[in-house]
DNA sequence: AATTTTATCTTGACATTGTCTAATATAATA
DNA sequence: TATTATATTAGACAATGTCAAGATAAAATT
């Protein structure tokens, strides 16, 4: 029940090769793909299928709740003219970016990532600032 | 002595004036700018400075470690097929992406955030991976 | 089956973010 | 002043992403 195809039914996202070809892909892909990870693979198996489609279908599937979004990979950088510690908190709908205080979070259980050496870290947060 | 001026002399820059109206708007400014930002501002006070320079003085001051840089906003983008809740582990050597299982982490003092609505939050840690 | 309607795809143009190079300008040094 | 080193510029380039218009295919209706 796991195939690119009935995973579309079961979603009612209309199955077409274009969309299969990058279900296929990107559902399968333990690493994680960039869009154009995603189009190279999908051309492998459909080779006319465009950018346009390739992007259209990744938002379906986000939109669906199948499949994941994370703006980690550099591309769009801020910058920062507090150079203490500190997170971040991203407002959904306006796109503000507040600084918290280091220390009014405290992150637990890193040391027991033993398979990783952790220079630095961070906690994101989004939601919606609250007016006063 | 925090005028932009000293601030560059300080930290063994060369002043120009290019240098000077982004320090100027970069190191004052509490919102988080983009490197665009940056250049429309610049081009007020200098309006022939280039896009090159603005992020050579960028890239120069977050090496000085004058000035954070987030990659916060979207742009360049991956996704994900573990839909679970998860944190990221980034190598910062690799680029390459790791989930960290949810409960692995705990994340402490969110609700002491009075002025904000969290509806989503991860922590992302940066460092190398250890090879086994 | 034929036709209309709807959904999907493709192409290509465009915007944004960022890097790079070659040429020029500026400053520092001898 | 002549030389050298450093900065700046313009423009080309690549990557990521959005959008609109037309072409194709599928579904629904008659």
């Amino acid at each position: 029940m796991k195939d690119a195809l009935s995973i579309l039914r079961r979603c009612k996202i209309q199955p077409t090769p274009q969309r299969i070809a990058v279900v296929e892909y990107v559902l399968k892909s333990k690493a994680h793909p960039s869009a154009d990870d995603v189009l190279s693979y999908a051309r492998k198996k459909c080779p006319t299928v465009s950018r346009a489609t390739v992007y259209n279908t990744l938002n379906l599937l986000v939109e669906k709740g199948l499949l994941g979004m994370q703006t980690i990979k550099e591309g769009a950088v801020v910058f920062d003219s507090n150079i203490e510690k500190h997170h971040h908190f991203v407002d959904s709908e306006t796109g503000d970016i507040y600084d918290i205080p280091w220390d009014q979070l405290e992150v637990k259980g890193k040391d027991k990532l033993k398979d990783f050496e952790i220079f630095e870290f961070q906690v994101i947060l989004r939601g919606r600032r609250k007016k006063k």
